[in-house]
DNA sequence: GATGAATCTTTACGGCGTCAGGATGCAGTT
DNA sequence: AACTGCATCCTGACGCCGTAAAGATTCATC
């Protein structure tokens, strides 16, 4: 009872679940997203091809929780960015590019993470999650000065945000941009002058202040 | 010689390149992206299962064909949309209206295109049809009023907008936008909502006219 | 018509996701 | 402490997959 210090190590194995979403996360970064077959997963783990049916009803089930957890860790640091010092603004860009970055350093967990929210569509759960990250979007938008009232505007905004974020996220590594990724030092200010684009709105919802930046 | 009125149309079976091709996007439509194996494509062009690699080298490259004929339909609805009447922010929504449905519609299809694109990086042949895009986006947005000039202004801001239409694709299908998409009146009016959200740079390029929408 | 090359088929290999059935070890009862 | 039930794990098997080697077929050319 008070002997083992994590509340899940029991059963044969210790909790063959976390160890077999730990390995898939450590083969998704290692090998790529091709590499990531049920037997790997479970060979890296140090069971057997059929062990995970225990634990999972398919290889959907176990790419989900893998997903899962991936937006676990992303939101803790989202929620660390969009509650930083400096203005609206810089936090919503800030905000962006965390997002940005994630995906950028882990293409393959990111991939898994987005199949696996799509896929949970109208899952009560999961929604809430996704709710969250609207939430906090949202927040920031209304803290830019977008009209708290306008609640479809506010979706729309959010919307928004997050489309150009997730579609910059799978483009950025296109070769094409690399005179401009050089010119403007590097992936963070290349990613940075795009959100800034699209995230114009934030700072300018009524047109108040054209030109200040 | 002369009596085979398709040019292709010769050897053992006829132009099966382009029938495995299009087996391929028939089984893409019909069957969803998990359902496209190498064999099934055989199986559906009427041919056995070693025949493809003939005319492929792996299954990657057929692939990729799929994908560059995907992007050979949706470039000319694209030119047309771009060339269509209107002001120049009509035409940039309506073309990032067409972008989106063609990937609503074909979702299967589009994203083997996008990750054929994606593959493709560094091929100078199809380096030259991703410039020819980035060259519309650019050409609208100067035609919305931006600066002609300012180079690296159009770059970032084509890039922009195709991160977003891109987004906005892939995210436009989550059940959570069905209260909005209710209120807007359809998935059509709900996509051209948030890419009016997104394109307002392109008619508001230095924050001359605030609110005249 | 013969020749050589291109095209297609057959056969085979290892890996995959998944399932059925048997072995193993834990928790709680007596 | 032995028994029982069940969760957990392994072995073996099935059909499908991508791919390669080798033989068969048919086309282009002489």
């Amino acid at each position: 009872m008070s002997e083992s210090e994590h509340p899940a190590r029991r059963y044969h194995h210790g909790d063959l679940r976390r160890a077999l979403v730990d390995a898939a996360r450590r083969l998704l970064e290692k090998e790529g997203p091709t590499a990531l077959s049920l037997r790997a997963v479970a060979r890296e783990a140090g069971v057997s091809a059929a062990a995970p049916y225990h634990h999972f009803k398919d290889k959907a089930e176990l790419l989900a929780a893998v997903g899962e957890q991936g937006w676990e860790l992303l939101d803790r640091r989202l929620d660390e960015a969009a509650a930083a010092h400096g203005s609206a603004h810089e936090r919503m860009t800030e905000t962006g590019a965390v997002y940005v970055t994630f995906a950028l350093k882990n293409p393959a967990l990111y991939r898994v993470m987005f199949d696996a929210m799509r896929e949970s569509e109208g899952n009560p759960d999961r929604l809430t999650d996704k709710d969250h990250r609207f939430e906090r979007l949202r927040r920031m938008l209304v803290e830019g000065g977008a009209n708290p009232d306008d609640l479809m505007g506010l979706e729309l905004g959010a919307m928004a945000a997050w489309c150009a974020s997730h579609g910059l996220a799978e483009m950025i590594a296109f070769k094409r941009f690399d005179s401009m990724r050089e010119a403007l030092g590097g992936e963070d200010a290349l990613m940075r002058a795009v959100l800034d684009q699209l995230t114009i709105y934030a700072h300018r919802p009524g047109g108040p202040s054209p030109s200040d930046g």
